[in-house]
DNA sequence: TATAAACCTAAAGTAATATTGAGGTTGAGG
DNA sequence: CCTCAACCTCAATATTACTTTAGGTTTATA
């Protein structure tokens, strides 16, 4: 074999990038537009990625699975170091937010599910009664809540 | 006090439905272009609501909390006796569907989260190890996966 | 070198879940 | 009766996260 450069250290074109994390090519260039990803272009003005970018679409994508949005992702993803790979101590530090995150929604839908379990057993959705009915809680819900004003409740 | 119609039976407005329900007015009116709640007109084209239409959104408002798409809701609704308040029965039979689509998204959602937890300990997320990097068991994820095919992975 | 696969940009399209706006009508209180 | 809040319809806009399309260029390979 002669010596040729080394393959560990080639840029990935956006095809092999596209085809080892997972994401289609135009997800890329949405990512790219979005800033959560970079590319540098060779002379013919083709994107060409570091195999960093890698570890970055993964992160973007474990953090899409616990419901953050990408906004929220970009904004994390700008905390690190430009170009260069994240370190453990960065990841540790991106994760433990997201992490807290997820319990959150975890924690609203295991109370959600126990309500719904109640309800099943007694069948009710009453006005009066019933905690589902209570909207107070809901998962990133805002402006003005329920007004369960009147009294007079009978048919329903 | 003179014999004037029972305030229990009257029907509601748009504007108290939405008061009462804790959704918008244009919500209303969009909810019934999807059909998933109905109203009759007075002689000056309003709307006018029965009281059941308050069980309607509060089912609604439930099931989405679950993080069941409209679309979903309304096909279940369209199982219930048309115009008539649904029955225990009836909201055992929805709320028992929902609650196991529930459960599958906690369980999905514990999975990941004990995998972040593993991963923030280990500061790992390299290619080759962490259980996040494989995206196969992601919610609602189709189309192709992602093709771990080259095992030259040193700088990632 | 010829051809096809892969790449480029910019704009438009998609789907879900509504909200906002324009322009006009109805209804309840004084 | 007058007025203003509440209502009406229909169309447009917003957001998120992408995909598709159109038209053109570059690169890899036979």
């Amino acid at each position: 074999m002669t010596i040729k450069p080394c393959e560990r250290h080639r840029q990935l074109t956006v095809g092999e990038v596209a085809a080892r994390s997972g994401v289609a090519v135009s997800t890329l260039h949405f990512y790219e537009s979005k800033g959560l990803i970079q590319s540098e272009r060779n002379r013919g003005n083709q994107r060409r990625y570091s195999r960093e970018v890698l570890r970055r679409v993964a992160i973007i994508k474990v953090a899409q699975r616990t419901g953050i949005p990408l906004s929220s992702i970009s904004e994390a993803l700008s905390t690190l170091p430009q170009g260069r790979a994240p370190t453990p101590a960065d990841w540790r530090r991106l994760s433990a937010g997201w992490k807290a995150d997820l319990d959150d929604r975890i924690n609203k839908l295991i109370g959600l599910r126990d309500q719904l379990n109640s309800c099943i057993g007694c069948g009710c959705l009453s006005m009066q009664d019933c905690p589902l009915r209570n909207p107070w809680d809901e998962l990133s819900e805002q402006g003005p809540g329920p007004h369960l004003l009147d009294p007079v409740q009978s048919t329903d």
